[in-house]
DNA sequence: CTGCTGACTTTCT
DNA sequence: AAGAAAGCCAGCA
């Protein structure tokens, strides 16, 4: 009953914040999972791009939620995500003006330092990554 | 109804 | 620094 009411709510979750990723930039699961709240479950983030319905019917679909612009915390868009016999989301992001790099093996990457769509973690988020006392090591990981 | 899988991330070793 | 394991929960067989 509510479980699945939750899920429903969840999914709705993402596909907004999915929405919210402005064009020419990219984030990762666990990204969306925590702006959601659910830091917890970056899996079931792509169950819903996965069941993401293709119905423009829908209150959510292919065309109006960019999942393209979702990939995994290495940079790399899952081979799963790619249509049979086709690298769509590759070409959709370069279309975006995101700059997809091809590894060797073939997998596409995109670099999170340039394209890296990181509007503002939670607080509590900011606070641990914020420890005074750890020496700084240059990480340089800000984006405006 | 039961069990495994999965468009992943984090943490320990 | 790099590798292995755990965790979360919905969907499918």
């Amino acid at each position: 009953m509510a479980r699945t009411d939750e899920a429903e709510a969840f999914f709705h979750a993402v596909y907004a914040a999915v929405q919210e990723i402005p064009p020419g930039k990219v984030t990762s699961y666990g990204h969306i999972a925590k702006l959601i709240g659910t830091p917890q479950r970056p899996r079931q983030v792509g169950l819903c791009l996965k069941h993401l319905p293709t119905d423009t019917s829908s209150r959510f679909h292919h065309a109006n939620v960019p999942w393209q612009r979702v990939i995994n915390a290495k940079g790399v868009i899952s081979p799963r995500s790619q249509p049979s016999g086709s690298l769509n989301q590759a070409a959709a992001l370069e279309a975006e003006g995101v700059t997809v790099t091809t590894g060797a093996l073939g997998e596409l990457s995109v670099d999170f330092a340039e394209f890296g769509w990181f509007p503002r973690i939670l607080p509590s988020e900011a606070a641990m990554g914020m420890v005074p006392e750890s020496d700084d090591d240059g990480d340089g990981s800000e984006e405006g």
